[in-house]
DNA sequence: CCATATCTGTTTCAGTTGAAACGAGTTGGC
DNA sequence: GCCAACTCGTTTCAACTGAAACAGATATGG
């Protein structure tokens, strides 16, 4: 069991996989709207709930807070978000598109989404549920490691 | 089908998955031996065929050069690789464990599979197999995208 | 042979990263 | 009320990253 073919070895193969589609996808982007991956996650997260503040955006996205606040600093920048206080607590951010940033959002989920149909064209519908579904067991096992420790 | 969730997309789902794996195990490759993911890449390899050039270890790693030749100097520090000249060939590397680099790969290489066997708990050994073939489907179709832009 | 092209591994450099320090705002206990 | 603890988002800083420039060694071809 001293085997170690790295080619067999789950978190090695998943990390260049990632990897792999990741510098895809933001190539595209970068080409197609100027943006990177930090920005366009929170465009996606924008898209479906507005407005929001920094923290939300921490949550709904797996990013840490630093990122999150270039990535929207950036997009206040370019005009697509726009940055309000809370009313109610100061200390919050009112994000929401600007009528640009709504545009740019609806050019570039079909981007997105287009591209990863192509992707999973090699898999049939059942065989994607599937592979989901097993994403999902495997990350809420991390789930599970991590609570036992404590 | 402008619906554009984020935990419903795969790219994303991917590298939220990949990175909390990544980070587990570099967590506890850096607490019990000093060292960081390429550093162990580099000894996974060479742990299985010696001796190697920096540019086999690029091939079967998937990291670039300059990455390859900073975790190989690194090794090298710590005493855990020897770096000899080819001697046909004297642009090329001839790396090889020194005595405490196997003694190293042999303690390393149990707790990197430990580690996944325990992950990897959460599925059945067939449900397994099955997801490591959609993973090579994956990648097989990355390639076929990259292959006909050119 | 000699000039040029190619190959190897290292280094440089500008950009990115995330942990930690930070300032401003808010809450809770007394 | 007031002070301490906490929360939110920004900034700092040291480490990491990879593309490109680089230097040395080898191959090619005229």
């Amino acid at each position: 069991m001293n085997d170690l073919d790295l080619d067999g070895f789950l978190p090695y193969r998943l990390n260049v996989l990632a990897k792999r589609v990741s510098k895809e996808l933001s190539r595209r982007y970068q080409q197609a709207f100027g943006i990177a991956i930090p920005e366009w996650r929170v465009m996606a997260i924008l898209g479906r709930e507005q407005p929001l503040s920094s923290n939300d955006i921490v949550e709904r996205s797996h990013m840490d807070k630093a990122k999150v606040s270039r990535a929207v600093n950036t997009l206040v920048g370019l005009g697509h978000l726009s940055r309000d206080v809370h009313p109610g607590d100061q200390r919050l951010l009112r994000l929401s598109f600007t009528p640009s940033g709504r545009d740019l959002y609806q050019r570039i989920a079909p981007l997105a989404l287009e591209w990863e149909a192509q992707w999973l064209t090699c898999l049939l519908p059942d065989e994607l549920a599937h592979y989901k579904a097993l994403c999902d067991r495997l990350e809420q096992q991390l789930d599970d490691m991590g609570a036992e420790e404590a």
